[in-house]
RNA sequence: GCCCGGGUGGCGAAACUGGUAUACGCACAACACUUAAAAUGUUGCGCCUUAUGGGCAUGCGGGUUCGAUUCCCGCCCCGGGCACCA
């Protein structure tokens, strides 16, 4: 018998699949179709690492069972090409970028090829290539024609290090997320797209994806970030300043008003007194960056402008500062500052010791009954401490779950009276000395059940320290209500049970701050006693109908800055044309290629490499034949990447980006694959494009993907992540010379859930490898002459196999797929002689995740026909079931006894079963038994005393 | 700070809808085969224990339930995302 030679089957097969082109893309539209996607790579000079191909081979696994499942199955491969690792390199090196990337695409090409990929490489598309970017160009022109994409000079985040500009999703803590450097806000003329105009609608239509992952929705929804408010209009002298706020409910409250350092109306409204300063502060501001204008937010800082803003609601003046805590980028770049209420501007009002208005207080609304009476009151918390072992005086009360401090209502005596009368009814102690009121008011309205009746009431919460123990005997009424307990400090937060004390009790602790919840609004006529939603209605309605501002809808996320000042990427397809009076001009001749060019170094001035040659700038203008000059400006790597999924369904087309008849049928993607990190890069900008090819009437459905699934991580045999720079780099070439790339495919399927990071594993991989062998040795006892051993576990095994793998496929569970498959192997290996119907249908389970040593065996029973040509087996629900189960026998929950018994048990015959056995009987001696419960199928718990 | 995930043996991890916790694999140990080692095979493997049994264990504390890894409340720790977003 021979050894398991997987570097011989693997070639063998990979050489024959190729030959018989099994992987061609069947056009056969009377079949389903299924579109199955990975993330295509950048194909980096670093070659593949072990951890690259995990979700390959998840998604090859799937083509394989849907393609036997029938279905004419789309997985396609290509590379995201341009980009600045390879322009970086030709720098260095001085090779053309094109020139590195084909041959790294070689490198990949060859690494993929050895772990047997369905791909079918007649689709391959490059982002890089001519016939492929003419359509990004395309596309560019008809946003272009749209407004869709425009010219814009506000400041931009510029990498000093990589000398080009970065959009905002390029960006990680302040820094460039290709190397590291801080990012300069720089004013540069960008071209941008207008992806705002798509937030509403990529937000909505996250709702029409119920197959993509929820924290992938969750971070989508993040970044678009939208918030509903209102715009208040605020007049400053002569001018008009407009805020953005989502609380115009404690419009009321505003105390002061703050501007960002770069808002356009300071000049105008500063006074001549403060000019110096605000100047020196816009300045300072100015030198700050980003990342170091958050990094030192510990402390607010701000100027004084010396000029007033009216509070349209009130008429009352309220001083404009300067402040950067408060962003251009977003909103107004203006805001109205209620201290109360919002943590930022409580900091700002408290250095610069401005008023603060409280307009909101906490309210809750716990099930008052509508049946009740409501009964207005003001009622009185005494939180009373014992300064000699630092305890707190509570009740604990007796027919309802409550835990409380002293409280009762005012009876038209003053707060500090009404606490300490109350403390002396409930508790007795008589001598106490207040110290101070702590927070404000806290509105509640409830049932109480010891009066049978509702309140509404309003708390207020005093702090008192017990002088010395003297008490008075406590009324017995009071006594049958609850008992007085004295409870130390830092159990207190726990013990309190009441919503509102427990409330003010953390407000004690950590001193005064601003409210941010909702509540009931206070102090804020003709608001007052409205929740916060109603409030803010009547507020926005109020501001409209008094044309003193409107309703508001705000977005974090900002338009697409497109332009890179870099060499190696799609050319914008422009000219600016001074005879047509010096605007913008689409080409109308495309591709628009890319020039040879000497010296791939960014210029560094904010021109692209493409502005030395003068040859290829100066050119025609299309519209008046002028002479004119193109834009020097590059597209960013995302571009090509935003609708390349579009082209491998029809990758030769010199007509269309894509057929429509064609994208019908094939599109959307069934089911995309790939890393987390493109959440909120690629995986908005994909749906933002591709919205607008629906729209413009070029595809047929406005979502592109219609399942996302996101691997985890392989990290290093260390736990950090794979890198040159640690030297843990694992090379899956080998990884497949020594253990074959069946090995590699099992123990990356195995290692453990999907999504889920994990720690690679060389012994790991050996467990898998000893599965394969002792699968290949399987055949050693195969028997032929009978079809069928009657063996009718190993058949009901056999077809929960089926059900387990087939199921855990769908849902990427490949761990316990492989797991069921070891089961199964394990019990063949039991037999003394395998039947081969039996061992048919294993090897076939088996197939996608090792297809080379399924093949093998599979040729090796004498079939002529690729493995991958039979129909995926089904199984027989029937036999999915046990005949017979152990019937677990709990007494009060914990396992007694097992017992062997049919499987479709009645409940009477299982008592009896269970009652008469001995295990059981001794547990039951002198007991009562109170109850029996059954689970059909599963279980009988007798329930005893 | 806010929003998502997650915490189960020595390790990677299983567990359907609340019903036998620790499947499968790795590591480890003993035995068999061998002159020997490797490979392979067999067996054992959560912790404690006074041991034909029993007790305790799914991050910690509480609750609901006949029964909780699973549901509810509070807390701790780890990973990810966002972050002066008004």
């Amino acid at each position: 018998m021979e050894k398991y030679d997987h570097k011989k089957i693997e070639q063998k097969w990979q050489k024959h699949w190729q030959k018989e082109k099994l992987y061609q893309t069947g056009e056969d539209k009377t079949k389903p179709k299924f579109y199955i996607l990975d993330m295509f790579p950048y194909p980096s000079g670093a070659g593949l690492h072990v951890g690259h191909p995990k979700g390959y081979i998840a998604t090859d696994i799937f083509a394989r069972a849907k393609m036997m499942q029938g279905y004419n199955v789309l997985h396609p491969m290509g590379w995201d090409a341009f980009g600045l690792p390879a322009e970086n390199y030709a720098i260095q090196n001085k090779i053309h970028p094109r020139i590195a990337t084909e041959k790294n695409i070689d490198t990949f090409k060859k690494q993929l090829g050895k772990l047997g990929f369905t791909y079918d490489w007649n689709r391959e598309i490059n982002t890089t290539d001519p016939e492929f970017y003419k359509w990004t160009q395309w596309t560019f022109i008809k946003m272009f024609e749209r407004g869709l994409a425009y010219e814009s000079n506000e400041p931009v985040n510029w990498c000093p290090s990589c000398k080009t500009v970065l959009s905002n999703e390029d960006l990680e803590d302040g820094k460039c997320e290709r190397c590291g450097s801080v990012i300069e806000r720089k004013p540069m003329r960008q071209w941008v797209l207008k992806i705002t105009d798509y937030a509403e609608r990529m937000l909505n239509d996250l709702e029409k994806l119920p197959d993509w992952e929820e924290s992938i929705k969750e971070m989508q929804k993040n970044w678009i970030g939208k918030s509903e408010g209102a715009e208040v209009n605020f007049k400053i002298g002569e001018e008009i300043a407009t805020v953005f706020t989502t609380r115009p409910d404690t419009l009321f409250g505003a105390t002061f008003f703050v501007m960002a350092p770069e808002h356009p109306l300071i000049k105008k409204i500063t006074t001549a007194e403060q000019k110096k300063e605000v100047e020196k502060y816009i300045k300072a501001a100015a030198g700050k960056s980003d990342m170091e204008r958050t990094e030192l937010a510990k402390e607010k800082t701000g100027v004084f402008t010396g000029s007033y803003a009216i509070n349209p609601v009130n008429r009352e003046k309220i001083p404009v500062y300067i402040a950067d805590y408060v962003m251009m980028g977003y909103g107004t770049g203006a805001i109205m500052a209620v201290p109360a209420h919002d943590e930022r501007d409580w900091e700002f009002a408290k250095k610069y010791n401005i008023p603060i208005k409280e307009v909101i207080v906490p309210f809750l609304k716990d099930d008052p009954r509508p049946d009740k009476e409501t009964e207005k009151r003001e009622v009185v918390t005494a939180i009373v401490k014992n300064l000699k072992n630092n305890r707190y005086l509570c009740l604990k009360w007796k027919n309802i779950d409550w835990k409380s401090f002293p409280t009762g209502g005012l009876d038209g005596e003053d707060l500090v009276t009404a606490a300490k009368r109350e403390v002396k009814e409930e508790t007795g102690y008589k001598n106490l000395k207040f110290i101070k009121q702590v927070g404000g008011s806290i509105f509640a309205e409830f049932y109480r059940p010891h009066k049978d009746s509702n309140v509404y009431a309003s708390f207020k919460y005093l702090l008192f320290e017990l002088e010395n123990e003297g008490r008075e005997e406590v009324a017995q009424k009071e006594k049958d209500q609850h008992e007085v307990v004295w409870v130390e400090e830092e159990k207190i937060e726990s013990f309190i049970n009441v919503w509102n004390q427990k409330l003010a009790w953390q407000r004690l602790k950590q001193g005064d701050s601003a409210y941010c919840g909702d509540g009931l609004s206070v102090n804020s006529d003709f608001l007052n006693g409205l929740e916060t939603e109603a409030a803010k209605e009547k507020m926005t309605a109020w501001l409209e109908n008094k044309k003193l501002g409107k309703r508001a809808i705000n977005y974090k996320i900002k338009d697409w800055v497109f332009s890179r000042q870099r060499y190696w990427g799609e050319p914008i397809p422009i000219v600016h044309c001074p005879k047509c009076g010096n605007v913008a001009v689409p080409c109308d001749e495309l591709p628009l290629k890319l020039p040879e060019v000497k010296n791939y170094e960014p210029t560094g001035t904010g021109e692209s490499p493409l502005a030395n040659i003068e040859k290829w700038v100066n050119t025609k203008c299309p519209k008046c034949g002028g002479s004119a000059k193109r834009e020097t400006n590059t597209m960013p790597q995302w571009a090509g990447s935003s609708w390349y999924y579009l082209r491998y369904i029809d990758p030769y087309n010199d007509k269309a980006l894509v057929d429509k008849a064609k994208d019908k049928y094939w599109s959307p993607v069934d089911f995309y694959v790939g890393g987390a990190e493109h959440a909120t890069r690629h995986l908005i900008y994909a749906r933002f494009w591709h919205k607008f090819l629906f729209d413009i009437g070029a595809v047929n459905y406005d979502e592109p993907f219609t399942r996302l699934q996101h691997v985890g991580l392989i990290l290093a045999e260390d736990g950090r992540k794979m890198s040159k720079r640690w030297h843990n780099v694992i090379n899956p070439d080998e990884i497949v010379e020594k253990f074959g790339a069946d090995s590699m495919r099992v123990y990356e399927m195995f290692m453990g859930p999907f999504s889920q990071p994990c720690a690679w594993s060389t012994n790991g991989l050996i467990g898998a490898r000893r599965f394969l062998e002792k699968v290949f040795n399987l055949q050693l006892r195969i028997t032929n002459y009978e079809l069928r051993i009657t063996n009718d576990k190993l058949e009901r095994l056999l077809h929960k196999t089926i059900k387990r793998v087939s199921e855990d496929i769908e849902y990427f569970k490949f761990n316990t797929a492989i797991s069921a498959l070891m089961i199964m192997a394990n019990k063949l290996g039991e037999q003394e002689k395998i039947s081969i119907i039996h061992y048919s249908l294993f090897i076939i389970l088996l197939s996608p995740f090792a297809p080379h040593l399924a093949e093998e065996l599979w040729s090796g029973i004498g079939h002529k026909e690729s493995i991958f040509k039979e129909k995926w087996p089904e199984f027989n629900p029937d036999l999915v079931k046990d005949e017979t189960i152990n019937l677990v026998v709990q007494i009060n929950g914990k396992v007694r006894d097992m017992i062997e018994v049919s499987a479709d048990i009645s409940e009477n015959e299982a008592k009896k079963i269970a009652l008469e056995s001995e295990k059981i009987n001794k547990w039951l001696e002198s007991k009562e038994v109170i109850k029996i419960i059954f689970v059909k199928g599963k279980l009988i718990n007798i329930v005893i005393k």
